[in-house]
DNA sequence: GATGAATGAGGCTTCATTCAT
DNA sequence: TATGAATGAAGCCTCATTCAT
């Protein structure tokens, strides 16, 4: 019998010690960078030679799309369910709001790596999906935002694509300084942010 | 300022041709990352050879280093002469705010390479100044955000860490994608930044 | 023949799997050269694993040795039963070359091999044989060339080593083409071969 | 002047030292087969370091493809001016003949080289020209062949496609034992060559 | 007999940098 | 000021091979 001659992707080895390697690549790919990140480094981390990762995965770039795709799908799943809901729209942003903070605790070096590396990854065909993402992503937020103006519930007085970026921003930047296991639960930090993008921090007059 | 401890050959090129250069060279940083940036991009664009660029600059890294420097030592002209005014809580944000977003305008491509070098640069002695420039940061916003809690203008519900990275954050990552001549000053976009981050983007009951 | 200088596990392997993977190793290296294949490949084609071809043979190098060898024993089988029969100059020729084409017939692909890889092997201790049968073949063709060119059945005008080298490299070379089971059987190719060589091509004014 | 941007390919070094670097690495490439050669071996060769060469070529690759490429073109200026002039069969086999062995005298590594990996090389679309080659020459000997059965020149009674093989194989192998500044020019051996393909080696009855 | 996971050597390539001209 | 040619270190990846199970 001729072996069905399937290409045996890396893909086949055992999952958990590919999401050990993933997650250690994760995080040093979050705290050095995708391109100072050497592959000799996770190899290092996971207790093996740099040569031993290919048994595992195709090319560090594999890791990266690894990485990434998978917290998008996570990110999608609570997204999607969230947007299902169809809430008012100040309650959509802080149910989003609130799933973000979720992801950025769960996810925190992907969400990292996200950051810094999306814009370039971005023109690679082999990242394409980041681009639909992110156009998936202005539609659900901007949309709600909409929404919301028209329902007279958001000011009608401001920009709405900057006040799409501004809370935005202001939501995954945290996971440049979130750190898990702090002081405050996703769901704390989610309720202050919340109340600032809402509110202000001013004290009303 | 420790003295020349580098051939002094660097020194008498053009200032004019640096500049240039430097320019050139804080685009493509700002674009691709500093490590996926290499010497011969640079060169490319400035039309001339990868080696020519040695007759104006050390290294690679010095050009980085030239790039943050001289962005800081602005940024921190305008913030010290807002400081210096001495005015109220609220006004002191407001001007910091707007001279952040002037210096976003002025120096797009410095802000977007700090955004995502600053963290592990900060860790080479040669970049000790960005720590030191983060730490007179954090003393100036803080300590404002502080004045304006115990003078009852802002908020005391909050976390003021929490709130001092919201406004932090939400001013700076602009930069990733504030494009200078686009259709707003930075002025306006730091009115309505203002605007969002003091009263909320939520209507007032 | 010198007592086993390697591992004897290799040894207990069932012969007729040996065999298997043998012809399969030929083939892969036939199509894409010796060092061009993967011992993956040949694993993968076997359908198994790379490391389990260990069991059967000791390295990659081993299976090329087996192949050839096996090859050259099995040639000399048959050229040596011809040159044992004593035949004339012509007679012998086209024994030679008929035989020649049946070995063709049963190991095109270490012919093959035999053809691209032999230049570089013989440099090694190990393919040492390969040297030899050359010498022998050498002396059984030129020898049988000479003996004509003597008895004045071939033509006595022509560099004699060049001729030598026509007639072999004329035989050898179709097995870079010839495909067993094609519409002319080993014997047909030998008749043409022979009557090419023997009588030209042009037509006889 | 942003230098017009043109990708500065590694064409552009200064020819005669590609010359020399390619005909080194013809040289080892003939010898020990492309894939067994390392770009290091080349460079000691050429008294460099292996990063060098990348000053000079794109890849170890484009090599092979430049010293494949730069012969057939020159293969094909001979042949063209051979068939443009329009000979009758036999002398048209006589001069095809005659060029190929001056061309195997100029450029015997590439020949070699040619022969050993034509094969494989084909089957990838960069030397796709190879096999485009393969046609014409093909179209030009088979055709020459055919008009000379036509003719009464050549003998009828022979499988044409065999005869074909037959005088191209006996040429081209040469190449692998044949040594410039031989005791042989190349005409020489081409007429000693066309003497035996056209009259054989036997005596005439 | 075979698998799964690794090793370790070595290969190709990139790139910051140097230096004579 | 800039070029052309090279260096040398390091990076990613491949692959034959090993070995416990």
């Amino acid at each position: 019998m001729p072996a069905a001659k399937k290409k045996p992707t890396t893909a086949n080895a055992s999952p958990e010690r590919r999401r050990e390697i993933l997650n250690i690549a994760a995080e040093v790919f979050a705290a050095h960078g995708y391109n100072a990140t050497t592959v000799r480094r996770i190899a290092d981390e996971a207790g093996m030679l740099a040569g031993s990762l290919y048994y595992h995965f195709d090319s560090k770039e594999s890791m990266l799309d690894e990485i990434l795709s998978s917290f998008l799908t996570e990110l999608w799943d609570g997204y999607d369910a969230v947007l299902a809901a169809r809430l008012g729209p100040r309650e959509t942003i802080e149910a989003l709001v609130t799933e973000s903070f979720r992801e950025i605790d769960r996810h925190r070096a992907a969400v990292a790596i996200y950051q810094k590396e999306a814009r370039h990854l971005t023109a690679q065909p082999r990242f394409g999906y980041l681009a639909d993402s992110q156009q998936k992503f202005e539609r659900a937020w901007l949309g709600t935002l909409e929404r919301g103006v028209a329902d007279g519930v958001f000011r009608a007085d401001l920009d709405i694509r900057l006040t799409y970026r501004f809370v935005r921003d202001t939501v995954w930047v945290a996971a440049s300084w979130y750190r898990p296991g702090g002081q405050h639960s996703p769901e704390e930090i989610a309720r202050q942010y919340l109340s600032m993008v809402l509110d202000g921090v001013a004290v009303r007059a």
